[in-house]
DNA sequence: ATATTTAATTGTAATATTGCAATATTACTA
DNA sequence: TAGTAATATTGCAATATTACAATTAAATAT
């Protein structure tokens, strides 16, 4: 063993597990976090801002686009990048529904 | 190498990611969407729900308890686990927060 | 008392992730 | 046409994660 089953879930929590996954290392949220300040950002500029490498940093980005929470342009020699439009609004749909069913019934818990 | 630099990180993101990542698995997801629709829920539920191994389940519980996620009240010989409501609001805040600013500018994006 | 049920722990194998040096690639620049 | 800058890729070592069998522990049931 030693890989996650994922043929025994559902699609859809797959696919939001791994948007979670993909927000779940300081160095990925740190990235999404400075495209929710700047809107755009080229990657030398995390590169220079995040204390790991190039390739490392290029790795994480690969991450982030391939869940589709950011995507690149080339631009000359950069890559621009920002974050996806209709990602963060699944990301809103799903969170907004979690927490609405949360009030639903979750203000007191007895156990 | 092979372990995350955490002390690059300021503590907010490290705790922000370690949430992320909490839900960055399809059992830990599948337990906490149980735990949204059901309120509460004794750990055999899940280990029948989930088709993993009572270790696996028990391991993904742990996961969830550690960053603060659910907790769990012992109950005879089972343990009734229930989201804790502290948690849910701070991810309510983080992702609340990270919409606004998303939207203050983020209509368009020009690469 | 003994058996059963529920859950946690331990140990371990398989696999995935993280991070980086070295290198390749692509586009601009002098 | 070099030379430089920005990024991606490859290969690899260190570490973490996932999953489960076996075992343990604690409470209940017979």
């Amino acid at each position: 063993m030693g890989a996650t089953k994922h043929e025994i879930f559902q699609d859809q929590i797959n696919e939001e597990a791994a948007i979670f996954n993909a927000l779940g290392h300081p160095a990925r949220l740190a990235i999404v976090k400075t495209l929710l300040t700047y809107k755009t950002c080229v990657g030398n500029y995390l590169t220079n801002e995040i204390a790991l490498s190039q390739p490392t940093i290029s790795q994480h980005l690969k991450v982030l686009k391939n869940v589709g929470i950011i995507q690149g342009t080339i631009e000359g020699k950069s890559v621009c990048y920002c974050l996806n439009h209709s990602l963060i609004e699944k990301l809103r749909v799903f969170v907004g529904d979690m927490l609405i069913q949360y009030d639903l019934h979750q203000s007191n818990c007895n156990c």
